[in-house]
DNA sequence: TCTAACCTTCTTTTTACAGGAAGGTTAGGC
DNA sequence: GCCTAACCTTCCTGTAAAAAGAAGGTTAGA
């Protein structure tokens, strides 16, 4: 049994993330030091990892919280996991398209600025009129 | 002038995010009629306008204080939009490498995955053991 | 005059923690 | 056996950028 620090250690994870998901009931630690302590057992660790790397790839905790379930669950039907799973991807795929846009936009305009002390820096102009510099 | 409803329409923001803006000291109404409502100057929607695009740019509502605050400067000086745009820009491609690595690890994974209800699904199996499918 | 559609301020909620205060516990060194 | 540093606890506040809602005042048109 691992008291938090180590537990957040092996988990990559911080003390206070540690701490907020046992709070929230994501993962609970296994039990408790006669002090109160909060005791991690190898299973809480992975289950911690597990969370770390579905944050990493951008889950949110309430998505981590139905991915832990269906990890826990022997009978987890993989159908649901593909399905969250291809959803997340959808959804990475139109934050792709919009950042895209979004440094096509802005690299075409720092293009246009002359950077100096000039006042007409079609930045500024840009954003003032919604207009795009040609 | 403009009310709130108008003035929020004419910027493309929702009546919420206007009076958020001016609670905040970001764009304060020209004036207040008889009865306090909010009235916005042309220039005002001008200006909100502004901000919403460059909301939309991804700037930070500090960034865009500043962004403002040279807009609204007529001797402002454009190298210095021109570097916080570039390092924006910058910012942009660092995210944009991260959503990439992440969309094809789960495109990955998703590939692996059979969709039906057996239980060995290589989503689940990479979340919990941190390993990469083969 | 009535009513729908405005507007006001104030408070709470959201996400996923981080920071800090006040105080108890433990491990090692002397 | 004591000291101190490094742990640990709970509780409270703060973050970004609004959204949502409550309670109540205003206005425009029929």
């Amino acid at each position: 049994m691992y008291k938090i620090s180590d537990a957040a250690r092996r988990a990559a994870l911080t003390v206070k993330t540690v701490r907020y998901y046992a709070d929230i009931g994501l993962v609970k630690p296994a039990g408790r030091s006669a002090a109160g302590y909060r005791l991690y057992a190898e299973s809480d660790i992975a289950k911690l990892g597990f969370i770390g790397r579905a944050r990493r790839y951008s889950f949110s905790i309430e998505q981590c919280r139905d991915l832990l379930s269906l990890y826990e669950d022997d009978q987890r039907p993989s159908a649901e996991v593909k399905r969250i799973t291809l959803e997340k991807i959808a959804e990475i795929d139109r934050k792709l398209g919009e950042l895209q846009e979004l440094r096509d936009e802005l690299s075409h305009l720092a293009g246009n600025c002359h950077g100096d002390s000039r006042p007409d820096c079609p930045i500024i102009g840009n954003l003032a009129s919604g207009l795009t510099v040609q």
